[in-house]
DNA sequence: ATGAAAGCGCTAACAG
DNA sequence: CTGTTAGCGCTTTCAT
């Protein structure tokens, strides 16, 4: 069907091997065949099969992705990177969107494997186990993307960098009462976050209080629960830091439906620095996690030249992005609501003493 | 390295044939040995090598999935159901998302032809021709997701119909002056939808006002600025159909800020039906295209079994959304500001007097 | 019903 | 510097 490179052979003259080392530039080709074989390639249209050159090569030049889902910003931003850099280095990617069950891990892992890919990047995925294992025990390099696994192929993020300068800037601020939104500790990504966050707090003696950790989906309607938690707190937090930009998004959102100010009644600080963070309104200050570090990190990781690909311990750092969703805690501490707070939209029932503490239950899912 | 079917031949004391009939379910081979090659492959952990398998059959199962951007919603979405019944077929899904200069157009199209995908989904994209060409060339099936192409292996979209249904919608509603966002009409999708949107305002003939088209990013700046742009109009529009949910949530987000209430003072309906559209605030009404049955269409118009790939008629219809940003036209057909209109936030402004209503106030905050 | 052998398109030894 | 040969892992005639 496709032209393939006997036809190369045949129209130049020349036989196939001289043809491929053409092609592949082995320097020992006269110029002037090479020429010819180049001229030849291009009338005929010649692409070179991949799926042959894997066969007799071994490698088949396929990176595995599996994502979680392709609705958080931060993932899909991370994909871009990550195709970016594959495509760059005559890799191609291999999109696996659906992982949830353990019965379609096992799906995913098997697609994976007869590709024969030559690595797989893996974000945020929990259990590790039944999905790490089978790639291990044939070699095949994998890059976690959670910070849980600290060791062999886990990329090793610098949570606590970040959130150090999160957490003092927002003491600095004269927050006391900082709360934290994240995923469920189940999501290993978020319990790294959490326990950087309970790291930071400890550090510089401030207690973290258990009522004020709020759980909540990843995704914006998960940021506005949580507003309509918190604010049925007497007590209610000053500042707020959510383990996604998605999240704090959803915070952003609804806070002013509920009486809310930002950043004068509320501090609020993201996570990952999504692009579009830049864009909310007010802007949104958040720990950046570089996607494009990540992706590099993660394509070294597998395919990296340096080492071994087993050994690999390449951090990336979090830093703080600064921006306009922060202010100095009101004199008070507390403030006055205009108009007492509203019923969200998203919450049918009234929550009347709603008091959801430490990890408890998160708001159901609305997505 | 991993082990292969003579390995299972071997263990087995059969021949590498008859594993591969029992592989492939070849209805002659006797049960017991069947039995006796599926154990050997669970035991080895057998996994047959994609890449010899296509080299034999000629066939990749492998798909090209060309998009112009992971950021939106609307792509995603189709993405994830495009990968569900790609893999149900036993297909595989190569992802390509940086299409933009002409230059990374022909590196798409070179990666899918060396990898020899066996059809190609491509997603408003332009231009057309340079993308389509080499693989009509070679008698690959490509599905065009576009509105543009009718004839060959074009998705045939009926905009009209969803669109009639909101055009009318709005009309009953007594609004007369109403506004069209979209994206360039560069973007053949978007010029598919423009067009439209005319035929059908002429079919009830009302006029369309040239100046009550605006164009927009797709993304939710986009609304942002259209608001902007609207509001400035000495007789501005009471309502305002977008050619994407995305820049609806924009306008949804930006317009309170403008002081203005949605529905009661502009109505607006997005187009896509994206999973979010539910839960904006107030939750928007938009012209539902099926992203599963453009999924489906697409692949069909690849793989179908049914027709030679190339006559494919699958035509896809747009429905009305009917959700809760719409109402009925003012009086006045003008509504006197409560306040002078602010700038937009998108220029840093602090949202002073914030005047928000029930149940009104921007969903997102403002991606 | 099973096995032997050829060949898919390509690369890598080994000759020349 | 180029051509010949063998073989990557699998499917598929063609015999048996």
């Amino acid at each position: 069907m496709a032209v393939n490179i006997n036809q190369i052979a045949q129209k130049t003259r020349l036989s196939a091997a001289t043809v491929s080392r053409t092609i592949n530039g082995v320097p020992t080709v006269h110029p002037v065949l090479a020429r010819r074989v180049w001229r030849a390639i291009e009338e005929l249209g010649y692409y070179p099969n991949t799926q042959a050159r894997a066969l007799v090569s071994g490698k088949s030049r396929l990176l595995g992705l599996i994502v979680p889902d392709l609705t958080n910003p931060f993932f899909t931003e991370f994909i871009r990177h990550f195709e970016q850099i594959a495509v760059n280095n005559e890799y191609e990617l291999l999109l696996a969107s659906t992982a949830h069950s353990p019965e379609s891990i096992n799906k995913v892992v098997r697609r994976m494997l007869e590709r024969r890919v030559d690595g797989v990047a893996v974000i945020a995925l929990e259990p590790e186990e039944p999905i790490i294992t089978p790639f291990r025990d044939r070699k095949i390099p994998v890059a976690f993307l959670t910070g849980s696994i600290a060791g062999e192929g886990g990329i090793q993020i610098n949570y606590e960098h970040g959130m150090r300068l999160a957490v003092q800037h927002l003491v600095a601020l004269r927050h006391s009462r900082i709360a934290f939104v994240s995923e469920s500790p189940d999501i290993p990504m978020a319990r790294a976050k959490k326990c950087a966050f309970d790291a930071c707090m400890k550090e510089i003696e401030l207690d973290v209080h258990p009522e004020l950790h709020v759980v909540a989906d990843n995704s914006m309607q998960g940021g506005m629960h949580a507003v309509a938690q918190l604010i049925s707190f007497s007590d209610r937090p000053t500042a707020l830091i959510c383990t996604s930009d998605l999240i704090a998004m959803g915070v952003l959102c609804e806070s002013p439906m509920q009486g809310l100010f930002i950043p004068e009644d509320l501090s609020v600080i993201g996570f990952d620095d999504i692009p579009q963070a830049e864009f909310t309104n007010p802007p949104l200050t958040s720990i950046r996690l570089s996607q494009a570090e990540l992706a590099e990190s993660a394509f070294n990781a597998l395919c990296g030249k340096t080492e071994s690909a087993t050994s690999h311990r390449c951090a990336v750092f979090t830093e703080l992005r600064l921006r306009k969703t922060t202010s100095i805690a009101s004199p008070a501490g507390q403030r006055i609501f205009k108009s007492p707070p509203k019923k969200s939209p998203l919450q049918p029932q009234p929550h009347l003493g709603n008091v959801r503490r430490g990890n408890s239950s998160g708001p159901a899912s609305c997505t």
